[in-house]
DNA sequence: CATCAATTGTTATTTTTTTCACATTGTCAG
DNA sequence: CTGACAATGTGAAAAAAATAACAATTGATG
C-alpha cells in the first residue's frame, strides 16, 4: 500500500502481528483498539492510527477483525512473502542469533550464512549453508538476498559492509558496535549494547 | 547536570565518548562539531546541540577539547563511576554478550550472572560468578546491581523479569523478543531481531 | 592592529510523532 | 424499529526531535 509510515508505525505493526498470530485460528475474533492497546502499553489511539495508515478499517462495534489484520499487515511490511536473509559471522553470537531466528515463527529466511573460516565453509549450521565471503556476490543475487545480519568482528565490520554492499544486500542489522557508514538507499540498524546499557545507566539515576 | 536529555541525545554522547576515547592520550587535542558529526554521519547542529545540553562549551577556533568532552560526558551518563550489571540467563546469547561486554572499554561492569540450571551455579564464566536467581535479592543488594541484561527463553521472561524487580533491579535491557510491562520508574529497552528485521525489510521496498 | 574566515552558541523553524477531542457509525437490547 | 452505547476514524493540538539560520567569537594573517 502506502510506502511511506513512519519508522515507529513499523515496528509497531510488526509487533501487532507477532501478537495477533496467537490468535490466527480464531475463525471471525475480532480485537478492540484498546486491547491490543494494553497487550503492549500503547494508547488505543496509537493503534488506531497505525491501522488507519495502512488503510485497515475496523467494525464501530466489534473492533477489528484480526485475521483482516494480520493480512492487511503482511501485505505491508512483506509485499508479498517474506525476505531472504544472510548472517554474516558465524561465531558465539551469530549462532545464537541464527538459532533464534530459526525457531522463531517469522517470514524472514536465513538462507545463507557467510564466514571466512574454512572450517566453517561448505559446512551448514542448523540447516542454513554456510558461504565463503567472497562468494557473496553470486550467493546473494541467486538466493535473492536483501538483508544481512553482521556479526563478525569489529576489525572487519567496515571492510565486510562494503563488500556486502557491493553484492547488493540493501539492509543491514548491525550488532558489531562500529559505526558504519552507509550510502543513501540503504537501510541500517545499529544494536549497540554499550549505548543502549549507558543510556539504560543514565535514565534510572534518581 | 541537568537530567532531562532527550534519550537521542545520550544515545549520541555514548557514541561520541566511545569514539573519543581513541584519541584520549592526545593532550589537549580538540575537535570540531563538523568532524564529530561526519565520523558517525550526524549533522554539526546535531552534535553542538547535544553539547550545549549537557553544558560543554567549545573554542570558537580550535573546537571543542576531546578530554574535557569525554570528562564531561562521564560526569552526565556515569554520575561517577559506572554501574553494575547483571547477566541473566547464560545460554548462548547470554555468554556471547558476557564475551563481548568484558571484552570491551565500558564503564558498564557485569558483576554477576544468573541462570537456574544446576550446573552452572557456582562457577564462573569469564571471571563473572553465577548464581542462582532465587538468590538475586541478595546479591543484587551486595553488589549494588541496577542494571540487568535478559537473555532466558522467552516462556519464563515475564516471571523472571518480576523476580528481577521484586530484587531492586531499575533498568532491562530486553532480548528475549516478549513483551514486557514494567511500572513507571524502570527503564527498559527491547532489542526485538525480529522486528528489526521486518522494519528493514520494509524499508528496503523500492 | 584591522581584517577575514571559520566555528561556536542559540534562537527560530520545520518535521516527525504522539496525544487529544469529538463527530460518526455499527450493533444490540428492548 | 429505534435509541443508546461503545467503539472507530480523523482533524487539530501538543510534544519531541532535527534542521536551519545567523550573530558572536576567536585567532591567524597581512
Ligand atoms: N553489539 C552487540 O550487541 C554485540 C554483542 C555481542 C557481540 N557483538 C559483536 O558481534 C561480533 C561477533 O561477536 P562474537 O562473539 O560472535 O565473535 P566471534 O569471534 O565468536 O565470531 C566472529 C565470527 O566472524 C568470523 N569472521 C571473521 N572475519 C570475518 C570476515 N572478514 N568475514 C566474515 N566472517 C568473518 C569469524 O570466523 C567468526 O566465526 C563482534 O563484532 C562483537 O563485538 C556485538
Ligand atoms: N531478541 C533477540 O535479538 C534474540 C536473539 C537471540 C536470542 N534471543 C532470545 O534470548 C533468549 C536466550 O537465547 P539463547 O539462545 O541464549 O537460549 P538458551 O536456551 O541457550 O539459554 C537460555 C538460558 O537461560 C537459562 N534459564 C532458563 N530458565 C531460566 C530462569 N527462569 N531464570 C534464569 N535463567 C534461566 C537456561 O538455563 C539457559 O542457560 C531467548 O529468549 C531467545 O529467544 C533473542
Amino acid at each position: 500500500m502506502n510506502t511511506k509510515l513512519p519508522p515507529r508505525t513499523v515496528e509497531r505493526l510488526s509487533k501487532y502481528r507477532r501478537l495477533l498470530d496467537k490468535y490466527k485460528d480464531l475463525e471471525g475474533a475480532h480485537i478492540y483498539s484498546h486491547k491490543l492497546a494494553g497487550l503492549l502499553n500503547l494508547t488505543p489511539e496509537q493503534v488506531r492510527r497505525d491501522l488507519m495508515l495502512i488503510g485497515i478499517t475496523g467494525n464501530h462495534r466489534r473492533g477489528y477483525n484480526i485475521k483482516e489484520l494480520i493480512g492487511m499487515i503482511g501485505n505491508t511490511i512483506d509485499r508479498h512473502e517474506g525476505q531472504q536473509v544472510a548472517l554474516v559471522g558465524i561465531g558465539n553470537l551469530g549462532r545464537a542469533v541464527l538459532g533464534f531466528i530459526r525457531k522463531a515463527e517469522t517470514r524472514m529466511n536465513i538462507v545463507a550464512a557467510f564466514d571466512i573460516d574454512r572450517s566453517k565453509i561448505n559446512t551448514h549450521i542448523g540447516n542454513v549453508p554456510c558461504f565463503h565471503l567472497h562468494d557473496a556476490r553470486q550467493v546473494v543475487r541467486d538466493k535473492s538476498i536483501r538483508i544481512a545480519i553482521l556479526t563478525v568482528p569489529p576489525e572487519v565490520a567496515v571492510a565486510t559492509t562494503a563488500m556486502l554492499l557491493q553484492s547488493g544486500i540493501r539492509g543491514i542489522l548491525n550488532f558489531t558496535s562500529v559505526h558504519l557508514d552507509v550510502p543513501p538507499g540503504i537501510y541500517l540498524k545499529d544494536y549497540d549494547i554499550i549505548t543502549s546499557l549507558e543510556e539504560i545507566g543514565f535514565f534510572i539515576q534518581e
